[in-house]
DNA sequence: GCAAACTCATTTGCGTACAAACAATAATCA
DNA sequence: TGATTATTGTTTGTACGCAAATGAGTTTGC
């Protein structure tokens, strides 16, 4: 009997590599549904019509984005002509957010093509398969 | 009956917004365990090691990075002093790269923080959920 | 009532990531 | 051979993503 080599470290099997790629193909195929905006510009406008008016740090927290990252997404909306903002008259440090007309506009008519990213990305998976997938991905959060 | 509604878009449950946050908490992982290489520069480090004396291209196509993002990376291995580069005798468009004797120091210390890693990313699966998910994300690249 | 601790938004700096364009070189094939 | 096509490496521009620092404002504890 012989030790079988402990090293063979195989960068391919790597969750974080084969993460990083499942992600690469998830972008491409958002890309190709939804060419005017990112999945990180999407993801803070769909978030911004669940919530309504928000503060862009509460924004960043319910997006996962960080104060930092946040704003820059934040401002691209604005360029856009999505978000309107204000301050807070309870709280001056604060940036109320708000969707406007246009936000709601563009959620709604792209709420379908964001249905049919998820659908595209799982497509290699079967219906079981797409279940447990979710679930285990839900648990690595 | 009523129908469904067929509109409710939940942005926490989209498989690109999950993937982003359990990829976040994998960068997290792999800072508090390798903070002084960036997953990128790590598998570009290992690929190089696996393969030996490459082109850049090559080395880009390896660890699916695109030449512009390679070349970055690159460039930082370079300086950390990890990579020997020298132009290729029989293509003048070429770039040899190849792992000097640091990267291959630094590679055999780091495997071990790598497997655990990838072990601490999917310590909240049993060992059976971890393998199923690794074949299902597999199958998403 | 006040100082310490915290929060909010912002900025800077670094590191992926990709698109698009470019010049130089190689390969193909008419 | 000579023209077309492809590949290699590079640059520029845009967009996340986080760390760390800053200044302004708010909360807490004593």
């Amino acid at each position: 009997m012989t030790d079988a080599p402990t090293k063979d470290y195989v960068l391919d099997d790597q969750v974080g590599f084969v993460m990083r790629r499942a992600n690469q193909r998830h972008l491409g195929l958002f890309a190709a549904h939804i060419p005017d905006l990112t999945p990180t510009q999407f993801a803070a406008l769909a978030k911004l019509c669940e919530l309504g008016e928000t503060s862009q740090n509460a924004l960043g927290r319910a997006t996962a984005m960080d104060a930092a990252t946040i704003k820059g997404v934040v401002d691209r909306l604005r360029r856009k002509g999505f978000v309107d903002q204000r301050p807070d008259p309870d709280d001056q440090r604060r940036l109320l957010l708000k969707p406007n007309a246009a936000a709601w506009e563009a959620y709604d008519a792209l709420v379908p093509a964001a249905h049919a990213i998820t659908r595209d990305t799982l497509a290699p998976l079967t219906d079981g398969e797409q279940a447990i997938f979710l679930m285990l991905l839900h648990k690595l959060t």
